[in-house]
RNA sequence: CGGGGUGUAGCUCAGCCUGGUAGAGUACUGCGUUCGGGACGCAGGAGUCGGAGGUUCGAAUCCUCUCACCCCGACCA
């Protein structure tokens, strides 16, 4: 390839809406281009790299014996609320009709048109087992689209749908997918981790989600460093304390704490620790009834912890936050005082923590006033239910007994499931099996997001100059820039040589025929990323030398002009 | 959806408070000089000042409404 006929768009700034550097890189790069929020051309610089990202996957999901195929991006509505997930998904799907006014959508996900077609072609179980997967543009309309394609709303995304005809051999292709997934994302030069992870809206039991290792990933995962254990923070276990509640010494008082509203404040003020407060997070169960009670539940964790909402949502089903106007009717205080201590009809749900806790502090249920020495049994009853509440923390012991747990950031590019029978029985998949009877097949998903993947890239591999590319998936393997490629016949000569026997050996290569400056050039291939870079120039031309750059190197290297194709297919090799 | 912020040339931004001829840098076009680390000079094209309504002799600027985008909280590859 030529510059001259390629398309180059780089920016000296980044957009002022984009926030994370992958984002910046890319828009200075010139990789994507935004449309609308969330959405976003592909430059063809950016497809190169989004193409090899693809087609990396492709072959590996080719040699775990999956078979690709390609289905609509426009579904019918129907199946969806034959899966019954239509209502669950909700805003996030896109609907429309079309002209019969007949409703559809932009499909999401395909786990119903896949098991449609498995339903209608697959009858036997010598049919099976199958895993069929596709690469293919899906629409999320997701609430809030952000780091350009690490979360927008059409993205790209590899999605494989195996069916079994037992449970057992469903495991067996999932170990199978852990394993592949495992090598492509080696093979993309990421470091990831895999971890244990919550199953979400798609429902089914094992689930594992692969990480990109980064400070601005949107997920919490917590490890063990001293054993394999690692989960999403939105699963991992708040294991109880090893310590039982203590005595109650201390007496219960009401104290003033005029503006104090925040438990740290509130310790402050009163001369304790955080870690001796306990916070009261009012909800609303939206599953019961208006006047049912219990309906408004008290959720409890220590001061210094996080309440989990899906764990929380595990325990007392759909919930949302109480409104203030609600939390006064409830208890006669507006939020910021409120405690667990004589709180009527509502339930009280204490993490595991706090109902360890002795002589603790809580609101008073009255504004500007907090309770200390608080205890159970004596000061109030028991909590209604005691459970895991709280995101854990660093230093929480693991949940394997096998040391502490340590919080690191992380972006999902991968995440494999077992569906189990959930979408075959909801869409009435089953097969023949031996005796002729009809089964219900068991199914997994797995998918990868193609398009996250190249942002996710980016994140782990940039400097202040640019993109850092893994060769794999840099647009171009080797740039070659010539010195005056206009003026002098010897540098074009050895330039276009150069790249002809680097495509005749199958390299990646690019030339800058562009009538620039030589430093342009070099901001250009730096701010790309492109992992190797010859220079063609009259002086080394004179020794018979060209000069070698590789992007993280910090001096350049002369080599034979001679060598250099076998050089570069050597690097390349590596 | 709730809370905060921003909309002026492709991109980055000034001008707005205190109303009076729409600006700079960068990118782009032409000419010349330059040419191994984002060159320089001259000339040029480019903006219904997000949109609508209002106040005013006069609105980018003040007021109202609207739309879009960004940031902070509930989703997911």
């Amino acid at each position: 390839m030529r510059a001259s006929q390629f398309f180059i768009t780089t920016l000296k700034e980044a957009p002022a809406d984009a926030e994370v550097v992958s984002h910046k890189l890319m828009m200075r790069a010139g990789l994507i281009r935004r449309l609308a929020g969330g959405i976003y051309t592909w430059t063809p610089m950016g497809l190169r790299v989004l193409r090899k990202v693809e087609n990396i996957v492709r072959e590996e999901m080719n040699r775990a014996g999956a078979l690709e195929l390609l289905m609509p991006a426009v579904q019918p509505f129907e199946l969806w609320e034959e899966s019954g997930r239509g209502p669950k998904y909700g805003p996030e799907l896109l609907r429309f009709k079309d002209r019969h006014q007949r409703d559809f959508v932009i499909g999401p996900t395909h786990e119903e048109v896949i098991t449609d077609f498995v339903r209608k072609e697959v009858k036997s179980y010598r049919q099976l087992p199958r895993h069929f997967y596709q690469i293919q543009s899906k629409f999320r309309d997701e609430i809030r689209p952000r780091f350009g394609v690490m979360r927008g709303r059409e993205f790209l995304m590899k999605d494989g749908y195996s069916f079994h005809t037992n449970y057992a051999d469903l495991e067996r292709e999932y170990r199978n997918m852990y394993e592949t997934y495992s090598r492509i994302f080696t093979r993309l030069g990421l470091q990831f981790r895999a971890v244990a992870a919550d199953t979400g809206s798609i429902g089914g039991t094992g689930s594992h989600e692969f990480h990109v290792i980064a400070d601005t990933g949107e997920d919490a995962i917590a490890y063990c460093p001293d054993s394999d254990y690692a989960a999403n923070v939105e699963l991992a276990e708040a294991v109880a304390p090893a310590a039982s509640r203590g005595a109650a010494i201390e007496t219960m008082e009401k104290k003033a704490t005029p503006g104090k509203i925040k438990c740290e404040d509130v310790a402050e003020f009163l001369g304790s620790a955080v870690t001796r407060t306990v916070k009261a997070i009012a909800v609303i169960r939206t599953e019961l009834a208006e006047d049912a009670p219990g309906r408004f539940a008290l959720l409890l964790v220590r001061g210094d912890h996080e309440l989990n909402e899906i764990k929380a949502q595990k325990v007392i089903g759909e919930f949302r936050f109480a409104k203030d106007e609600e939390v006064e009717a409830a208890l006669g205080c507006r939020p910021g005082y409120i405690g667990p201590v004589d709180v009527g009809q509502a339930l009280v749900v204490a993490d595991r923590t706090v109902a360890a806790m002795d002589n603790f502090v809580c609101g008073a249920n009255e504004a500007g006033f907090h309770l200390t020495g608080v205890n159970w049994g004596r000061d109030l009853p028991e909590p209604a239910q005691v459970v895991d509440l709280r995101n854990v923390v660093a230093g929480d012991p693991a949940p394997d007994g096998k040391g502490q747990l340590a919080l690191c950031r992380g972006i999902e590019v991968g995440h494999i499931f077992q569906l189990r029978t959930k979408y075959a029985e909801a869409l009435n998949c089953k097969f023949l099996d031996e005796q002729g009877k009809d089964q219900i097949m068991e199914m997994g998903c797995y998918g990868i997001g193609v398009s996250r993947i190249v942002g996710a890239a980016i994140e782990q591999g940039h400097d202040d100059k640019g993109i850092i590319f893994p060769a794999t998936i840099s647009p171009f393997e080797v740039v070659i820039v010539p010195m005056g490629y206009a003026k002098s016949e010897a540098v074009r000569e050895a330039a276009d040589k150069l790249l002809a026997e680097l495509q005749a050996g199958g390299v990646d290569a690019l030339l800058d025929d562009r009538d620039e400056r030589p430093g342009s050039m070099f901001a250009d291939w730096e701010l790309i990323g492109t992992p190797h870079r010859i220079v063609v120039g009259e002086r080394g031309l004179k020794e018979g030398q060209l000069e070698y750059k590789g992007r993280t190197d910090s001096e350049a290297t002369m080599i034979a002009k001679d060598g250099a194709a076998e050089f570069l297919r050597q690097k390349l090799c590596a």
